[in-house]
DNA sequence: TATACAACCTCTAGTTACTAGAGGTTCAAG
DNA sequence: CTTGAACCTCTAGTAACTAGAGGTTGTATA
């Protein structure tokens, strides 16, 4: 058995975020002690790290749960699971794509040798967007 | 003069998202009409364009404030400026790197040639840290 | 066994940048 | 003068937590 904190040591996941996480309904504690402190079994340690995993991944908390619900039926087929990861993966490219967009017109106008702000690229640009390269 | 809605129209940002920006203190309307609407000049308008450019870049909301209070004082050095595009290029670097790495493993997860949940690669690494490849 | 105090509990509110909706008023064209 | 699109304010909801108040419990040590 696992306190809280016992279990927010192991898996590096906060004591706040996993009551959060309770509340979401990912995670229940296996009992709570005669003063209501909650306890946790190796099944919830081993929960918690799947969510802490799926959410470093990037995973939002509606996939995971999702996520949770078919790892609980290693008999069924895995198109769902799959598609929520191919999905993740097409949204983390086109974030990255996007990004880069914006990284290549941020490192342009941050070149500025000027002195005042009445000839600075940077609120030159931002005042005009013609002046930009890419679209954003 | 313009209403509301034609700023909108004009620069693309919602009318919603105008009077947010109001609240925000970042715009003001010009004046109101007698009936209480907003009227504002095309000072306000490229106010607005230059809002929603430094947005369409990622800046906060706290950094356009700075930016538009720099960009009334064209004499004063651009240091500030200048700094608040440079951070803002760094964070945008990091971000970009950070998707990265997460791309590259969704990719490799997302690759599962198994029919079921109990052999699922994408339910079996999110279980298991250590079938990881990059850190996260 | 008494006590101290770290760890626990619940609940509310704040973060970011909007968006949605309710319920009501004004402007301008016909 | 009527009608309806556009406007107004205010509240609440979004995602995934985090912070803090105010109070209780578990446990190590004296």
């Amino acid at each position: 058995m696992y306190s809280i904190g016992e279990l927010a040591k192991q898996t590096g996941v906060k004591v706040p975020t996993i009551r959060y996480y309770e509340q979401m309904g990912l995670i229940n504690a296996l009992e709570r002690t005669e003063g209501n402190q909650r306890r946790y079994s190796k099944e919830g340690l081993k929960r918690l790290s799947f969510i802490r995993h799926s959410r470093d991944l990037g995973f939002a908390i509606e996939d995971i749960r999702e996520l949770l619900q078919l790892s609980e039926h290693p008999e069924r087929p895995c198109n769902d699971a799959h598609q929520i990861a191919v999905r993740h993966l097409a949204d983390t490219t086109e974030k990255i794509s996007k990004l880069k967009n914006l990284e290549k017109e941020l490192k342009r106008i941050s070149v500025c040798d000027s002195r005042s702000i009445g000839e600075c690229s940077v609120i030159e640009t931002l005042a005009d967007h013609r002046l930009c390269v890419t679209d954003h």
